[in-house]
DNA sequence: CGAGCTTTTGACGGTAGTCAACTGCGGTGG
DNA sequence: CCACCGCAGTTGACTACCGTCAAAAGCTCG
């Protein structure tokens, strides 16, 4: 669990993020805003604890670069993790000020963040409405994204989750051009697929052999391949549902 | 599946949601904005489907009274719920402005909405930006709770999970003023039940025997009685977290 | 080379799903 | 009036999916 990170300034204007096409593009007031109201970057760490559950946080942060996971744990030390966090979603936005998360979250890989501050919070509201307005946008699609990960932990079958999952993480990881054909490489234990999807990890490890023999889909430490992209959805009952473009902060 | 609903107009100021010591109070120029933005009350019937999966909805709500759920479905007919609506909270705002719902909801009571407009939403945050902010709290509230239950498919056994369910309900029951002393009145079949936590009907019908026999709590058709709280809390795992005021539009 | 982590394999047991039938209750209509 | 129906809850028998325990095999790294 290392701890490190630095800050540093750059224009909003340059943001890589603009670039994608899964986002909306910023009019120059916003941008001019945008640099003012942000803090500074955070650069951090594969494996890095970047929020810790439980704790109080005065930052807000959107990603840059990288994917991370958000987590809950139980007494006991069983984990869950809820969702996948990845280049121009939110984090951190708890429901009120100075409340402690009831997650924690942890970098995958190595990740860039853009820091904001909890309590200036209100004057971006009052400020530029309709960033304000895309923010409620946000969250409301990462609340969807937890429907849809409620739907395949209650219904799904084993394989059937996995293969959700595979497609859910390649999916996303296309929107953000991270993918190169039809493998997203991604380091990711079969210890972290089990918490996701809530099974054993011995099961686990052996719907993803029966994946792979049957040539769904290859998913290694350091890599998801979805060789037959038709069957794979077919066998997550995958529903694509509308992909329209982002708002970003 | 029964149409219903009626259409009249009400003062904010006198919104029975106000009396409740779970919501912030709101200035008076925020609840004339909102006596303005409101479009009327509906009131629908228990049963009723408010909002139907895949279609398109012009409409935002607001709970008033009585408790809805919300689902998604799976093309073999496979359902999940997953959450239930009380009164405060928000329905049916999807990313989006015309996208298909990827949820239903349907009335589980007799229930009375706010409606507002999907596309006047804009001016909500650019004339009252504290409730603006509001909102976006509201559904990070929301998706927090998501969070717990994706922890309660994901990682509590068949007895904590239907533990946990009704710890959920009756609290959040007990926020609006809905309980009385330990016992929630809620109409609420075995079939939802199960659909919630992702068992089947027969292994929820057993494990609810189960945590009866036990003196734990008592979850009948019509209400959750929960005589051993401390020791459902504990069977639960359930965490608590904050109780704060939350805010409300 | 050994330590530690991740993946893999085997054996066994238990939780939970399926199938099917039966009960109890309220509503409806012959 | 009561037979009949539909719905919700309950029960039994059987199955199987998945969890647990344990150990071994591969890997990376110091």
């Amino acid at each position: 669990m290392k701890e490190s990170g630095t800050i540093k300034r750059i224009e909003c204007s340059n943001c890589p993020l603009q670039k994608l096409n899964a986002f909306r593009d910023l009019s120059t007031s916003e941008l001019a805003f945008m640099t003012d109201f942000k803090q500074g970057e955070f650069s951090v760490d594969k494996r890095t604890h970047v929020l810790v559950e439980f704790s109080i946080s005065p930052h807000v942060y959107t990603v840059l670069s990288g994917i991370l996971i958000r987590f809950k744990t139980l007494e006991d030390g069983r984990r869950q993790i809820v969702n996948y966090v990845f280049p121009g979603d939110l984090l951190g936005l708890q429901g009120a000020m100075h409340e402690p998360l009831t997650h924690g979250v942890e970098a995958m890989t190595d990740v860039k963040l853009c820091v904001f501050s909890r309590d200036r919070m209100i004057e971006l509201f009052a400020q530029q409405p309709k960033l304000g307005f895309d923010m409620t946008w946000l969250v409301a699609k990462e609340e969807a994204a937890l429907d849809e990960h409620l739907l395949a932990l209650g219904q799904r079958t084993a394989k059937e989750r996995i293969a959700y999952l595979a497609l859910f993480l390649f999916l996303r990881g296309q929107e953000t051009g991270m993918t190169k054909g039809n493998v997203l490489e991604l380091a990711i234990t079969q210890e972290q697929i089990a918490d996701t999807v809530g099974l054993s990890l011995v099961h686990t490890n052996r719907t993803l052999q029966w994946l792979r023999k049957s040539g769904i889909l290859t998913w290694t430490t350091e890599k998801i391949e979805i060789p037959d992209m038709p069957r794979a959805i077919d066998m997550a009952q995958y529903d694509h549902g509308s992909r329209s473009k982002r708002p970003f902060i």
